[in-house]
Order: structure tokens, then sequence, then C-alpha cells
DNA sequence: CTGTTAGCGCCTTCAT
DNA sequence: ATGAAGGCGCTAACAG
């Protein structure tokens, strides 16, 4: 059987003949090249409309090792505060016309490696990161190749690299002083998974730090880890409830943790902030939603990904302006939180 | 500045050279071609190992026009539906090493149609689309090019087009249904933004459309439209309840639409359930974070993803049989519906 | 300003 | 089972 496919595999050529000219003009053209009489321009285009030619992008890739083409490897996108990012880079790198391969890793950094290895078969220009924790592997992969990458999450990177993100450290430091500062002592903090997430782990140790600086030892101070799942917050918050001395004050790695912590209180008549005071992280829509609703940071997910996409956006000297920019974290302060209860 | 690129840049002749071989038996090995002595199979991985080489994807892609790169448009990433599908299908394909390019189209058909062609010229073997309304270009241009394309999120597909997702009108239907077996009469909607969305739409006509069969004129429902957001539920909500004749019961197009109806109730001392029961849609994890929890209905959105990956991995002879594929939908009871009191 | 020439790295007949 | 040769569609020199 043949296939109506007239139209569907015109090439350089088939323009150019139409439109009268060399197939080198008409790359010119399609590449905005200055220096093409407008007449000739003005006949390509017509002839490219015309026969509904659109560029092979492999071929092009192969010639000017130009792919137009980014990577991103995020722990997962069922996770708002990745997928916002995500939205976001995509958003801005697509009014360049430059297109956004997705990867989930699940916070493997094995799985990470592959698929970074995936991507530089791809050809992509440049690999958006998540964190600062990675096989040296992946990283050396990319600088060999010299595919520029960026961390986001984290404002640590490499002597290479770029980072676009937050400081972990301050953010659990943040809440800390905050609950100090409500006169809270006896603290607890329900950490996400900690294990290959520096960004988790920062944040504890952020956490644990300030309250030292604040005469709390670490010894006493309950931690717990939690999958960032409504469930996994209210089992976590149970571990810490039954405890033989409860918090009066739990920092939650997340939003979503900390609203299954509520939930917990809720089954259990615990009251929220009275009895124990919950304090979240990454300001989600979900913040507004728990009741009372949560006193939290806000993560800048969505400005995340717009500066990331100006970073790979830019040109290698811009760059060399931009390789670390740390974005401030916003406390913001709702119902969930609430001085320290005499003799709690 | 010379640059360490020596392995950087390992072709195929570099891997063939070193294991003692023509680069066409390199390439068969790299292609698992079985007509190749296993000794000389050996040579080759261990040489291309040694190299660090990595295959170049555009020159594959471009010489055998495969390029095993899938494309998704989807309206938002902010939206958990659409995050989790993607997620979903991403992990699928990437066991088979197929890449996911990702765009969003803001429920834009036009922006859609660039995105596709953008896809077209990244050489995808297949699209990703959700619901059944594109423009003509864009599916004509799909077909043209031999590019296969799925729907999702919608039962309806075109002859050459495959669906994987769910009947909308019958989701509104089961929504309808069950209000109406709860004894109310006097019924609402919040629909989501119907333009250019025949999903949010198909729900709207089924809920109205059984309202009908059941004796409740349309003309008696209120229909308000509102954004995928909190704070769009709520104004929705204000809208309909200080309406002169307010509903007992509200059938909100999202999950999301319907936590920010229940925020406004909350506001204005209005009890869910007993003084209006709020229906959502999709059960996303907000759904157990109101107060009451969610009534709703659960779309299956990571089975999507899964089913629509295995729908692009098969071949077009296998495809014949999963044309259409209607998932079922779950009606979830939980709490913010109840039986119409008495005159209310 | 425009055309000609020569590959980019790979796969794929076609031989052997 | 393997090698040699040609070309996928395009862009980048280099001429003119």
């Amino acid at each position: 059987m043949v296939l109506d496919n007239d139209r569907a595999d015109t090439k350089i050529v088939d323009v150019a003949r139409l439109a009268g000219c060399s197939p080198a003009t008409v790359s010119r053209v399609l590449n905005n090249n200055p220096s093409v009489d407008p007449d000739v321009r003005d006949r390509v285009m017509r002839a490219a409309t015309q026969l509904g030619y659109v560029r092979n992008g492999s071929a092009r890739a192969l010639r000017s090792t130009k792919s137009r083409t980014v990577g991103v490897i995020i722990p997962t996108l069922d996770h708002a505060i990745y997928a916002t990012m995500v939205h976001s880079l995509q958003a801005r790198l697509a009014e360049k016309d430059v297109s956004v391969i997705i990867n989930t890793s699940m916070y493997d950094i094995d799985i990470e490696f592959e698929q970074a290895k995936l991507l530089v078969e791809r050809g992509v220009e440049s690999v958006v990161l998540v964190g600062s924790i990675h096989r040296v592997e992946t990283l050396a992969m990319l600088e060999q190749r010299n595919i520029a990458y960026v961390f986001t999450y984290t404002s640590m990177t490499t002597d290479v690299g770029a980072a676009v993100g937050f400081d972990n450290i301050k953010a659990g430091a943040m809440a800390a002083r905050y609950l100090v500062d409500l006169g809270h002592t006896r603290l607890a903090m329900i950490a996400g998974i900690t294990q290959n997430n520096d960004r988790a782990s920062a944040r504890r140790d952020g956490f644990l730090d300030e309250l030292e600086r604040h005469g709390i030892s670490r010894d006493n101070v309950s931690i717990a880890e939690s999958a960032y799942k409504i469930e996994g917050g209210r089992d976590a918050m149970r571990r810490l409830m039954t405890a033989p001395n409860p918090p009066s004050a739990v920092f939650c790695g997340s939003d979503i943790i900390a609203a299954g912590a509520i939930k917990y209180c809720h089954a259990e008549g615990i009251q929220v902030p009275e009895d124990v005071s919950v304090f979240g992280f990454d300001n989600l829509e979900v913040a507004e939603l728990t009741h009372p609703e949560l006193t939290t940071i806000e993560v800048p997910a969505r400005d995340m990904g717009t500066i990331a996409a100006e970073y790979l956006l830019a040109t290698p000297v811009q760059r060399q302006h931009m390789r670390q920019r740390e974005l401030s974290l916003r406390l913001v302060v709702r119902a969930s939180t609430a001085p320290r209860k005499r003799n709690a």
C-alpha cells in the first residue's frame, strides 16, 4: 500500500527547488542568518509553508552539534514541589524552542546515573539535577562531554556546575528559631527520607544545630523519617506522640508530611496547635487545607524552574555570573503553631 | 585552551579499531543483532566500555528514522492529575530506554499545535495528548508523518488515533445519580473551565443529562466555572451559595475546586454536608485533607500513564487491539455528602 | 549575498 | 559471520 507521504518527507532541497535557490540559502533563512536577500527569504518562507516543511532535528543536531534539548532528572513527578519546578522550567524553555526531556529517579542516584547516560545519548545540551548529591560518574560524564548542569533545591554546587536554590541548613535553622522563640523546648522532627537526600538531611542538620545553639541538645530531639505521603506523616507522628516524652512542637520535612501529622492528631483528639505545634515545609497548596492551616516555609519552586531555564538559555560567558543563585526562603505563619503552653 | 575531550567524542570507528573489527560489526553488537560471534561481541562490549562510548542518538535517529523518543503535551504540570500520569508514563517508557519530551499547553489548543510542531521536528515517534479536542492541523500533521498519537483522560478517539481513559459523560452521570439518590433536588456544579476542555464539558453534560433523566431540568441547575485552584473553587461557591435559591448539593469538576468550595463554607459557617453536600472529582491526595473528607470519583491517572506507555511500546499490529481502552471509574464515598435534609 | 562541496556518526544493503 | 560503501538531512566552510 502506498501512503500519501508526499508532503510528509519534504526536505530542504524540496523547499530550495520550489523557492528557486540552493539548499544552503534555505538553511540560512531557516536559521535566521541575516545575510539573505529579503525577497529570497520571503520566497523561501512561502515555499516552506506551502510544502509543510518541518526541519529534521536529528540531522540538524548531528551536523551542528546543537540539539536545543535539555534533560531534567527529578526524584519524582508525583510531588508537587518538583512538578511545579519542571512546569516553569519547561514553560520558559519552550519560549525559545528548547525541548525538555524528563526523567524520574525515585531518589536513587544509581537510576539517576542511568538516566543521565540516556540523556547524553540523546544529545542534550544541559541537564537539570535536584540536590547536590550525585554519583561522581554522573558529573564526570557530563563534564567530560561539556554538558552544562545545574543543581536545584540547593545552593551548593561544584567547580563546574551551577546551583539555583536555597540553603537547606538555613531552612532548618529558620524553623528551629521560630519554634524556639515560641518557647518550645521539647522538639521533634519528621524528616522525610534523608538517605541520598542531601536537602532533607541538611534541613534536619540545620534544625538540630540551631536548637543546640539555643541550648537544646540534639540528643533530646527525636527524629522520625517518613515518605512524602500523608500516610507516612501520620505514622511518624504516631511514633513521636506515643513515645515517653512527646514533643510540644514538630518540624516536618514537607507539608504533605505535616498534613498527615495533623490528621493523626485529629484522630487522637490531640489539639493543634494547643497540644502540639506542627510546622511544615514547601508551602504547597495543601498547606491551606489542613485544620488549622499550616505554618510553613515557602520553597520557591516556580522561581527555581524559571531561573534554571534562564541559566541554560544564557551563553557560557553570561553563565559565569549566574553560577550560584541562592533564593531566599519565606516563613509563612499560619495557625498550626502557637507558643508553648505553661508546663507543656 | 585545549580541553581533555579524548574520551568524550568516541565514535563507533574508535570502538571498532580497539575491538579489531569493522564499524558495521560494532553497530550490530550495539543493536543486539544476533548474527555476531560471541567472542567478537564480547570484545566489542569491552572496548565500548573501556572507551566510555555512548551512542550518538542524533546520528542513529537520522539514519534509522527511529528516535526512541515520544512527546507528551498536557495542559499543565501544576495539577497533580496530569503530573501523576506523566510520571507513570515516563517510568514505564524509561524501562525501555524511550525518552519523554514534555510540553505544557495551558489548555490552549493553538499552543498545543505549536508544541506538536516542535515535537515533530524533534522526531518523536509518537505523541500523548490530553482529551479529544485538538486543532485539525495538529492531528493531520501527526497522521501525515505517521506519528502515532494517543488521547488520554477520554475514551473518544479518531479513526487513526487511540484513547486511554474514561468516559467523562458517565463520570458526570455517576455524580448526578449519587446525589439524586441522596434525595437532592437543588443541584449545582462548579465545572472548571469548559472552553476547549472537552473533559470538563462532558462531565458537565453528563451531569445535566442524568439530572434531567431524573426529572430535574437543566434550567434549574446553576453552573459556575472556575480555575482549578482552591481560590477559584471558593469564589465559585460563593456565587452559588449567595444566589437566590442555593443548592443543597454541588458537584465540583475537581477535588481542588471542591476543597475551595468547602473552605468557603467553613468561612461562612455553612455546614458540610449538613447544609450542602460537596462532591469532588479526581480523588487527589487533597481529598483526604478537607473537613469533611471528600466524596469523589477516582480518576485512574497512574493507570492511564502506564497503559498509554504500553500502547506506545507495542508494535503497530499489536496496537490494533489496544486502540480504545476505557478504564472504569470508582466512586469514593467519604463524608462531604449526605442525604438531603427535610425541607432543604 | 549565494552556491558548491564536504562531511557530522551511524545503519544497512550488498557483497563476501 | 563480517566488511565495504553509500547516504540519512542538514549546516559550515569556502568560493565566488
